[in-house]
DNA sequence: TCCTGGCACTCGGACTCGACGAGTGCTAAT
DNA sequence: ATTAGCACTCGTCGAGTCCGAGTGCCAGGA
């Protein structure tokens, strides 16, 4: 009986801190009038709490806040909470228009950093192999070349690469025609076997290897993995909980592209409709006051759409936003 | 003849804030020997100078600071500083093995803040006219279409195209025949004539003039002017010398590629080598406690590179290493 | 067994006060 | 034109004080 109460209480005092950004105190929960108890009992509660690790005092005389495993907790038993109809709206008419791969992301990561008022972070999605469409080689200058490989599903990879030693014009053509006679609509292993042997001709131009490479790679899934972010001023707003100190170190993380898409990736392995992150539990240093709320999208879960904010964040509002717009994208991208 | 000794005194000033973060005074710059007379005197030139709007104090009993005017007037007269030499070696490793133009970009972006320690800014190439080298086009779906558009000078542009309706195998296979037999080796006025021409003709696929503009447009110079950033957590870190509440705003500036493209095309107007904005000089409420220096790189000057920090930094240094990098990134980019 | 009212206690925040000292402007002397 | 000296201002820092929010605990009541 009053375990179920001792929730409520731990959900009051996550509620109430996170909207106030102030230590709640057993007075102002039982004014609150939504337990039915009396101040006493809910310090008592508080206690046990305190003693579960699930809150704590800043110091003697303040109220309450939550831990990291108090929003742990509070976090876990929390039922699925409806998107406003404005946003959705907003998710709609924001991403419907997007011409490319690249303006969705924009505009998702723009939009999602908006709902949310915190930063959002979408990480490009990895695509699957694929067959080769075309392979186009310009030349620039005498040593350079740009290699453009189209694949079957719509990726557009591009690269320069070095001549090395002067190449003839006949020779450049001749390798044009015959590495897109050789790739054309093939992938996967008999790619790579196809190419290794063009490569290895003799009389082969030099730089056959690089194409090789090139074309394998951009069959493989492309690109590497790049995730891009939004609304950093969120982080550094007035009154965004986040000590002066703090937000540095945070911007770092969130350029050094290494660190954020490992933990992404980690939070992905957990399968999970939305997987939160809280504190700690980021296992980054710089990262220990915020939490972050990831969704993965795409076809196979290929990627992830997050929010990242301080521990204090509204988290049943921040994960409705990102599971929406995880949605929206998996819609658009699937296509 | 104290005229010149007032300049000294400003430039102390200027020099003593920038290192210390705090206001200077007459028996400090006295202390310092550098100027060689006593504090005194410095006392009557710093109240000429105040006067003249360069000087101020934040309180009575404090030392000076420098105005706008005051951090203008040092730039004015600043003699152009030789970058460390460590710096120049760091600028031809970092950007020397980029593989394209993003990498390029994105390198050279992180190279320059953290030379500065500041917000770097690099805006992409404008590019110039240019002619088709080929035209692609992948089926997605029934409805969509991804068309791909090779420049002659290595510019790969991308966008989706909606089919409207159904489309048949052939006549999607003979309209890519025909717009790349129409469109290949033109530029200017003539591509734009033969593409429209090609365009209107009688039994045409509806979405030929999606196709057309989007090549017309990939020959004039490509998709919208962009910047990126990097290095946003040095305006955050300890000692910027920006207030708490002034980084926000900030940050949403530079996030507002429009707001940051109209500076800095002012910026490129003025035409000198490395070109500063002071404070309020930016035009900009959001910017009116940070400073820009840019440089513009690129035949033609075509874009800009820049660093972006609180008034009160280092402008010799800053100018010095946008400088380098902006001779180093229009060698790479004009070849 | 659980809840409640009451009470003593703790402790951080805000506020006051005064001493201190950095820095100034002015004036008279060189 | 420069300098030394001096009176004055005013922000910072530390100590001391007060106040009240919030707690823990206990005894009484359902």
């Amino acid at each position: 009986m009053s375990e179920e109460r001792r929730r409520a209480v731990l959900r009051a005092i996550v509620e109430g801190y996170v909207a106030t950004h102030e230590p709640v105190g057993s007075k102002a929960l039982a004014d609150a009038r939504s337990l039915g108890v009396s101040s006493a009992t809910i310090r008592n509660d508080m206690a046990i709490l305190e003693e579960e690790g699930l809150i704590a005092q800043p110091h003697t005389s303040a109220g309450r806040i939550p831990t990291d495993l108090g929003y742990r907790s509070f976090v876990d038993q929390l039922a699925a909470t409806a998107l406003p109809e404005a946003h959705k709206r907003a998710i709609g008419t924001f991403l419907s228009d997007a011409v490319d791969l690249n303006d969705v992301v924009e505009r998702s990561v723009r939009l999602l950093s908006q709902l949310t008022r915190q930063v959002a972070v979408v990480q490009y999605p990895s695509l699957r192999e694929s067959a080769i469409r075309r392979i186009e080689l310009v030349r620039m200058g005498a040593e350079h070349a740009l290699v453009v490989v189209v694949s079957a599903d719509a990726r557009v990879d591009q690269r320069t690469i070095a001549l090395g030693e002067a190449t003839s014009d006949e020779a450049f053509e001749r390798a044009v025609r015959e590495v897109n006679a050789t790739a054309l609509g093939l992938s996967g292993a008999h790619l790579e076997a196809a190419l290794t042997m063009w490569a290895a001709a003799p009389d082969q131009v030099p730089w056959a290897g690089a194409v090789a490479d090139l074309v394998v790679q951009a069959a493989r899934g492309g690109t590497v993995e790049r995730v891009v972010f939004a609304g950093a001023s969120n982080l550094a707003r007035q009154g965004s909980g986040l000590e002066a100190g703090t937000i540095a170190p945070v911007l770092d993380a969130l350029e050094e592209q290494v660190v954020l898409l490992r933990l992404l990736h980690e939070m992905a392995a957990e399968g999970d409709d939305v997987s939160v992150r809280i504190g700690a539990e980021t296992h980054h240093e710089a990262l220990s006051r915020t939490s972050i709320v990831a969704a993965a999208y795409g076809r196979d879960a290929a990627a992830l759409v997050g929010a990242l904010g301080p521990t204090r964040m509204d988290y049943p509002g921040t994960m409705a936003a990102v599971r929406a717009v995880a949605r929206y994208l998996s819609k658009v991208v699937e296509l």
